[in-house]
DNA sequence: CCTATAGCCTGACGGC
DNA sequence: TGCCGTCAGGCTATAG
């Protein structure tokens, strides 16, 4: 589920419910997350510190350390967090589990183990090193620099969007309904979008992450004109009722409404 | 610069 | 019920 929408509530459910709090112990049960440090060793460097803040950028949650660094944890595709009381609460596919002084527990669950966990000691410096762009619901990400970045891109409209080293947030499912919503069929050429379509998308790519945002990225809470709960093979659109199709995007699944949004730039 | 593919992992689901 | 193929909200490396 993790895409922007998903991460910022994670950030929100953090700021509600770890912070401030002696980190007692840490268990990793998986080494397949840990890239850059050992199991071990990030035991040892989490130990008695705690979590005080909690940044996000794209996918990734930066938390910083009451000593300055920044735990980094990215969710990859089935990622997500749990704070609990109980062991025998515990939630299965648990990677990480974080032991705080005050009995509670906070579990890094990934079922697929295709996130990623890091020690790292800036924030922006590991931004910069994973090459990420601008994040997309950021202050300065204004319609200027959404024309911009586009400006000169070659390919596909929803490659573009996906892109994290493009602009940082959007994955899958968010650039459906994005795409969805303003009528633009996935595989459209970025070229062949001129400046006041542009100017809608941007809008409409905000409006869409907001409203998830709002509504806890929780699919069933979203607005009855909204594609991702529909999409799936088999699925109709919510507006028209037209079955949706699916086709392949980089290397992804895209659904679409050929009613609303075409056939596609091949045919005509 | 951009696309397609495979691989990393493992679970869920549909068909036989 | 069991087995098998396909698919899954991410990202990287590789080849064209």
């Amino acid at each position: 589920m993790p895409e922007l929408p998903d991460v910022q509530v994670f950030k929100q459910y953090l700021d509600a419910t770890a912070l401030h709090q002696k980190i007692q112990d840490v268990e990793v049960h998986s080494e397949r997350i840990l890239e850059e440090i050992s199991s071990q060793r990030l035991a040892t460097e989490l130990k008695a510190r705690s979590l005080e803040s909690v940044r996000r950028h794209g996918k990734y949650l930066l938390v910083q350390l009451d000593d300055g660094r920044w735990l980094v944890l990215h969710f990859g595709m089935t990622g997500e967090l749990k704070y609990f009381k109980d062991l025998e609460r515990e939630p299965e596919y648990d990677q990480v589990l974080i032991a705080f002084a005050n009995g509670y527990h906070l579990a890094y669950i990934a079922p697929r183990k295709l996130g990623e966990i890091e020690l790292v000691d800036e924030a922006e410096a590991f931004v910069a090193a994973k090459d990420l762009g601008p994040d997309v619901l950021g202050g300065d990400f204004d319609l200027d620099t959404f024309t911009d970045l586009l400006s000169g891109r070659r390919g596909m409209i929803k490659s573009a969007l996906m892109d994290q080293q493009l602009m940082a947030g959007i994955g899958n499912v968010y650039s459906d309904e994005i795409l969805f919503q303003e009528g633009i069929h996935p595989r459209t050429a970025v070229k062949d979008l001129a400046g006041d379509a542009l100017a809608s998308l941007y809008a409409t790519m905000n409006e869409v992450l907001h409203t998830a945002i709002d509504r806890g990225a929780d699919p069933d809470e979203y607005p009855d004109s909204y594609l991702t709960p529909h999409r799936h093979q088999g699925g109709t659109c919510p507006r028209c009722g037209e079955e949706l199709q699916r086709v392949k995007v980089a290397g992804r699944s895209a659904y679409f409404c050929p009613n609303r949004q075409g056939a596609g730039p091949q045919d005509r």
